[in-house]
DNA sequence: CTGCGTCTACCTACTAGTAGATAGGGACAG
DNA sequence: CTGTCCCTATCTACTAGTAGGTAGACGCAG
């Protein structure tokens, strides 16, 4: 059969149920039931919940990297690339999805070490390339990073994953809006060392 | 019976529990043996998982609560005391253990809706008792907040609670050292508008 | 006719929760 | 002081349902 991708649904469909339940809230018949399908042919496609957990992982994280890629040939400025950054976290809000690897992170010790290992490798990609982004910020002198830009990109991607997770929790997407333009805001403002 | 406070012991093992593996994660049998009882033994004193969860949440709340309130008495000025709020976080990264919060609101459409409640009130107090500390540290001038202090309030936490996942993952408490550092540094030295 | 995708049917282990028995301690009546 | 009654805490043994995973048969496409 596969007519249409059977594959390609149900990691669509996992990643939906991971990124609003969690990794060990969603089981095999919840992912059959909702691409319709058997139980057992989901096995046949991921003969492990542990394959499928680091499938899941591993193309969130190659699908985001694209995503970071688009804002480097997008973004005017590096203002800007913090903007649309904020924005990929943003979009699952209103269905209720939070960032995959930050929703894992919480249930980390209850995770296979494969899929743990996965998400701590996207927590990485994504500091590297914020430090790029503040680095290049603090040449231009658009952003005015006070303390080194390491510091800053794990600062801003904490608050993000935190964010996320906080605006669902109340079912508030303003506030994530809030708290991400005053992450960008507290970096273009500050001037250094304090004045006198 | 009841030679010890079995019940205290069961409370302090499932925040243990739910702390590093999260809610779905945990169960009744984990809970019955980590305390050295029988699972109906459990079920005795929280006849369902729902209502431990529930309480789970309050108790960890209240006292959560009471260590802001010795931070009020204790902290020498508001930059003191979000560094004594930071080392609340990083007290549990340690032995894993994040924020219970922060833990169930990743899952937060797994846990009964009475749990995700207390999980939403729990955020909205530090939201409150953030933002006198931001307002007061603005009016004495140790803080110089760029955004009104209701959102510099909600930034913070979230940088807190995003960072304690983030280190977990990488087991790596010194990250969140320096990202809750930097944090603090970027309220203290922001002075307002950019410069022309 | 081979092989892939799906199915039915099943397995074992575990889930939350229940039923009913037992043991000990305290209150109180005689 | 003793016997009875109740309450609390625990136990063993159980339920129905679900978890992840497996075996083997069917049908269809190349």
């Amino acid at each position: 059969m596969d007519r249409v991708d059977t594959r390609g649904a149900l990691l669509d469909h996992a990643t939906r149920l991971v990124r609003t339940r969690g990794y060990a809230a969603f089981s095999y018949a919840d992912l059959a039931a909702a691409v319709g399908i058997r139980k057992a042919s989901v096995h046949h496609h991921f003969a492990t919940k542990e394959l499928l957990g680091v499938e899941l992982v591993s193309r969130y994280t190659e699908r985001f990297q694209a995503r970071l890629a688009d804002i480097d040939h997008h973004a005017t400025d590096p203002v800007d690339a913090l903007h649309r950054y904020a924005a990929l976290y943003r979009e699952g809000l209103s269905t209720g999805e939070a960032c995959l690897c930050g929703v894992i992170a919480a249930e980390v010790a209850a995770v296979p070490p494969a899929v743990a290992a996965g998400v701590a490798d996207f927590f990485h990609l994504n500091r590297t390339w914020l430090t790029t982004v503040i680095e290049s910020g603090k040449h231009s002198g658009v952003l005015n990073p006070s303390q080194p830009p390491p510091a800053h990109a794990a600062t801003f991607l904490s608050t993000m994953q935190g964010a996320t997770l906080i605006a669902r929790a109340h079912n508030d997407p303003p506030t994530f809006t809030i708290t991400t333009t005053t992450a960008i805001a507290m970096l273009t403002t500050d001037p250094g060392p304090s004045l006198p």
